[in-house]
DNA sequence: TCTTGACCTTCCGGTCACTGGAACCCCCAT
DNA sequence: ATGGGGGTTCCAGTGACCGGAAGGTCAAGA
């Protein structure tokens, strides 16, 4: 299969399957011509990056969890931490981003709107103590 | 006031503020050493992009507030628009990660967390079906 | 047979908002 | 004179790609 043809199948822009490539998170086969040649196993790791990249993992975290993946003898813990770390992540990013809309739609409910200059929000920005 | 003055000052980082006078949104004054020296209009503009930039509003939403900030004619309806756009975006950004969390934490309370190598979360990731 | 067009290749630069570091200058106190 | 703590510029790197240029390859149609 060409790169066109994995991009179609796994939703992954073929920049990103070459960029994968590139990293070393997959190492498909080359034709004669110089085209990537992708067997299964390949498509197979691309959907688990699209999968891992969807949950918000890094991409060094996608490198471990493929690891992993690949690893027979791994222990689950391993995985949980991981998976558990970047939870904690997202929990933090999602509390900081709620303030900010609390703070911000306070503010954009106060304002006016209209062609007058007066507006809370630039207030606030500028110290309005 | 020196760089590090305003640094200690407004919270910001110099290579920050540095930063900020490189792509136009500050201009400092120069002494006859090269030293940067700001007046209480560059302290003030930099605690007003700190704050803006805490909203999470990007250097170009406050490259355009900041011009709004400093016209006297402006409508605040402007301001709103620009506030109202970067609202929304916080929202889907809180939305696209309730999501993650959700399947994620899902996931997590799945997964044993033991030494044995079964393990839902890269089960769900490899395309368990 | 030639050509068209859709593929594929590599490589370079840009994104965003900084951050780190090197190499250097300036000023004040000892 | 020396040392230390300012300041300066410039270059490179971050993460995870994306856009585009310049060129090679391949199958189908005139």
């Amino acid at each position: 299969m060409n790169i066109g043809d994995v991009s179609t199948r796994t939703g992954l822009p073929a920049k990103t399957i070459r960029y994968y490539e590139d990293i070393d998170l997959i190492k498909p086969l080359r034709d004669d011509n110089g085209y990537r040649r992708f067997r299964d196993q390949d498509v197979h790791k691309l959907n688990f990056l699209g999968r891992a990249r969807a949950l918000g993992f890094t991409i060094e975290d996608c490198r471990t969890l493929l690891a992993l993946y690949e690893d027979e003898t791994r222990a689950s813990a391993d995985v949980k931490r991981v998976a558990r770390d970047h939870l904690a992540q997202i929990e933090t990013k999602i509390a900081d981003l709620k303030a900010m809309r609390d703070t911000l739609s306070h503010l954009v409910d106060a304002c006016a709107g209209d062609d007058r200059p007066d507006c809370p929000i630039l207030q606030d920005l500028g110290g309005k103590s």
